[in-house]
DNA sequence: AAAGTTCTTGACTGATCGGTCAAGTGCGCC
DNA sequence: GGCGCACTTGACCGATCAGTCAAGAACTTT
């Protein structure tokens, strides 16, 4: 056939990325991948030295993503904590996409690919920091608009506040994947990271 | 050489436990670990049905090795705040041997091996509910002694703040375990679980 | 229209995977 | 002292793994 399918490099990383977010990366072959992709392996070699450029590229994907919507987001136009508050809701809805689409609850899939071969993967420890540092700069930002309108105490540490943020998240997240339970993240995402921000509830 | 050896099978268990606790599942074989026990791989099949039953023996026992810790910890003699500080400090110090002994930061075994295989292996996902519930357990006794003795409102849902503090507990050894680096668990670890339950920080 | 580049194809490799098996080997027990 | 059970051994299985390669097809450039 020749040079007829120029996106052939973007099915692959779309059809990695769903098929190692429902599962794992050691569960899922490159055979698998290009079976579910409808291309050859040759092919796969032709765009990806190795499986896990392949993984690197999906991070890198799954990001640039989900970037509009995190501008959106974290909108200095926003009130910041209605930012946080947004985010929350975005999460949910999330996953439940995830849940209707894939059957099952995926949580991050930056946090399951990095928690499985970030000690045996150079690179994906390297693009995982990466896009969690961005990740935390919108919150870093909206957690300074706080302190700026009072909301917070003028000496709170913002990079650390942050890194709170981005791990209850993550723990959150990565506890509804493994219990594939959505009830849970439901219920308790909202109180515990106000509670973290130091802010009392003021319902829903 | 017949039955000389009566503790194959613990041999078996720690190898694996430590073994998958540095990487992953997928990346260690059974061939891996039969060979760091010095365990042939008929014996391994004669302790072991299949190589997940392995990993959820190995859950089982990580926590059984645990658990009279957990008691110290957690009990009853211990103001409750200091018991869930007392948790932090012990978690930071068994980071730190793992560090020390596997030369990385390896996180909590149950939830790497959880966010990898409960979404393919049932087995693996019940036992990590399991082992999570009775976690949980120790924490909901603590909160409900501070709402006794009037550290929380007595409108505190303690079953809530328990899995709020467990997801936070979970996110920070994860990423402490993706980006290996334990400098980041150790000063944000205290101030966000305080946040949590909603005491300001009067200094460690 | 010829030459060069980009992509596709399918057959192939050697290594490794989880798991099996028959044949021992040494011990406790009658 | 011999029977039977618990355990060990090493060879073995078919399937699958990540990755290779030579050949060809379609497109671009000249």
């Amino acid at each position: 056939m020749g040079r007829p399918s120029p996106d052939t490099k973007q099915i692959l990383i779309d059809t990695a990325l769903a098929l190692i977010w429902m599962s794992s990366y050691g569960s899922v072959s490159v055979d698998d991948i290009c079976k579910a992709a409808g291309v050859k392996k040759g092919s796969f070699y032709h765009f990806f030295p190795s499986k896990v450029d392949l993984a690197v590229a999906a991070m890198e994907h799954s990001y640039h993503e989900v970037k509009p919507l995190y501008d959106t987001i974290f909108s200095p136009d926003t009130p910041p904590l209605k930012r946080f508050e947004r985010m929350m809701e975005v999460v949910i809805e999330k996953q439940t996409e995830t849940l209707e689409k894939y059957g099952r609850v995926c949580g991050c899939s930056d946090t399951s690919l990095g928690c499985e071969m970030a000690g045996l993967e150079e690179r994906i420890r390297v693009k995982f920091e990466e896009l969690a540092q961005r990740k935390k700069r919108y919150y870093e930002n909206a957690l300074r608009d706080m302190v700026a309108e009072g909301t917070l105490p003028p000496d709170t540490d913002v990079k650390a506040k942050a890194h709170e943020i981005f791990a209850y998240l993550l723990g959150q997240m990565t506890l509804a994947r493994i219990q594939n339970d959505l009830d849970l993240l439901k219920r308790d995402l909202r109180p515990g990271l106000l509670g973290l921000l130091g802010v009392q509830d003021r319902a829903g």
